[in-house]
DNA sequence: AGAATAGTGTCTGTCAGACACTATAGA
DNA sequence: TCTATAGTGTCTGACAGACACTATTCT
C-alpha cells in the first residue's frame, strides 16, 4: 500500500535534466559543453546536467540551476524549459528521458571561471561538428538554437546575453548573432521604446563615434513579447 | 557495472506522462477528464495518462498516445508536448515529474466511445471549478489552454478540432471558442489562402443561406504558422 | 575637416481590423 | 421577396523594412 507503484519501479525510465547554456562570445553563438567523466560516452562532450537529487532539488528547474552552477559558478540570467527528449534507444542503458532547459548568460559573467576548469568549455555552434558529442545532444542543441532564434524574433530574450549595462548596438549585435541575419537598427529602437522594459541611464559610453546611451533592464519586469516577428 | 545508476534508483523521481485532450463541443472548449481508480486522489478526476511502459513505448509520445487511445479508442488529430511539471510536493508519494502533452480531436471522432464508459468524460472548461481535480491538474489545464490560445493566434492548429471536411464558418467558430473572442471572417479567409494548407473540394454544404464551400487539410502538409498574431 | 558611430524622420509594404457590398440558397 | 449565410472589395491602422538625414564624438 505504501508503494503500490514499486512493481514498475525497476523499469522506470532513466530521467535526467540537461541544459543548453548559450552565450555570445567573440561575435558568435556558443554553447557550454562538458566532458563526461562517466559511462556512457565517457570522455565525450555533452550538455551540463544529470540526475535529480530529490533530497536537494524542489523541482527540475532547481536541478538545472544546480548543475549549471556547478559548472559556471553562477546562475544564468535566463532559464526556460525547452522540452523533454525521450526514446528507448538514446541511452544504451535503456529507455531514457531527458528534460532539457535552455539558458542564457553574459559571456563576461562566467568565462573567467570556465577558463579555470578543463572539463567545461564554450563551443562555437559552427564548430560543433568537429566535437565528439554524447547521446543525441547535437540534435538537442539544434532544437534549442531553433527555439532561441524564434524567441529572438518576437521577444527581448537576447538581452540576457548581455551584461547589466549595455547599448543598443550591443543588443543589436547579439540579436543578429542569434538569428544569423542583420536587423534594422530602427526596428530594434521601436521595440525598445514599445517594450518599456528598459531604463536609459544618465550615462553614455564611448563607441568610436558619438557617445552611446547606456540602458539596463528595469528591475522585475517581464520579458517583452511582440505580436509580430522580425523577418528572417 | 551493468547498472551503476542503481544506487540512486530508489530515489528516482516518479515519472508520468499526462495529456490535456481538448475538443470543441456544443460551442465550448472541453477537456477529457478521467476518474482515478487508484491512490493517490482515488475517485477524483485527473488527466488521462500514467507511467511509461518501457516494454511497449518507444518514446513518451507513444506513451501519451497509448493512454489516450485507451480512453478514447482513437488517436488525436494533433498531439504536442506542452511541458514537464515537477515538484517535491505535487504528489504525496514524493518528488514527481509529469510530462504533459496537449492534444486536439474532433468531437465527433470520440464522443460516441466516451459516452459508453463512465470513467472518462468531457468537462467544460468553465465548469472545471466544480470538479474534484487530482494533483495540480487544474493548473496544468490552465497552462495548456493558454498555450493552445497562443497557437490559435498564429497558426492553423484549431483545424484539428474539426472533422475531415469542414467549412470556413466551422473553422472560424472553433478558433473563436478557443481564443474566447470573435475574429474577422475576412482575416481568416486571408490566412486560409496564404497558408496553402487547405484544399477546396467540389462540394458545397447547406448552411441556412448560400451553400458553403467545403475544405479539407491537404495530405501531409505542415501546420501553417504566421508571422503576426491575431489580436486578443 | 573627415571618419565613425548614435540616433531621427519618414516612406513603403504587408497584413489584421472593420465594414459595406454582392451572391446564392431556402422559406 | 425576405432572410440568412457565403464570400468579395477596400479603407484604415499598426508596425517592420529600408534608407536618407542629422548629431556628436574622436583623430
Amino acid at each position: 500500500m505504501t508503494k503500490p507503484y514499486n512493481i514498475n519501479d525497476f523499469k522506470n525510465p532513466l530521467f535526467t535534466v540537461d541544459s543548453v547554456l548559450f552565450t555570445v562570445k567573440e561575435g558568435r553563438l556558443q554553447v557550454l559543453m562538458v566532458r563526461r567523466a562517466n559511462e556512457p560516452f565517457i570522455h565525450q562532450w555533452g550538455l551540463p546536467g544529470g540526475f535529480v537529487d530529490v533530497d536537494i532539488d524542489q523541482s527540475t528547474d532547481e536541478t538545472a540551476l544546480r548543475k549549471l552552477k556547478e559548472k559556471t559558478s553562477v546562475a544564468p540570467q535566463y532559464l526556460e524549459q525547452l522540452q523533454a527528449f525521450s526514446s528507448a534507444y538514446r541511452d544504451p542503458r535503456g529507455f531514457s528521458v531527458t528534460l532539457v532547459y535552455y539558458a542564457l548568460v553574459a559571456e563576461q559573467e562566467v568565462s573567467c571561471h570556465i577558463d579555470t576548469v578543463d572539463d567545461a568549455k564554450w563551443v562555437d555552434l559552427e564548430e560543433l561538428d568537429d566535437l565528439a558529442v554524447a547521446f543525441d545532444h547535437r540534435f538537442i542543441i539544434e532544437q534549442a538554437q531553433h527555439r532561441l532564434q524564434q524567441k529572438a524574433l518576437y521577444s527581448m530574450v537576447p538581452v540576457y546575453c548581455l551584461p547589466e549595462l549595455f547599448t543598443i548596438a550591443q543588443l543589436k549585435s547579439v540579436i543578429e548573432v542569434i538569428i544569423g541575419k542583420e536587423i534594422q537598427r530602427k526596428s530594434l529602437i521601436r521595440r525598445i521604446d514599445a517594450s518599456e522594459m528598459f531604463e536609459a541611464l544618465d550615462e553614455k559610453v564611448k563607441s568610436g563615434g558619438r557617445l552611446a546611451q547606456v540602458y539596463k533592464v528595469k528591475p522585475d519586469v517581464d520579458i517583452a513579447h511582440f505580436e509580430r516577428n522580425l523577418s528572417m
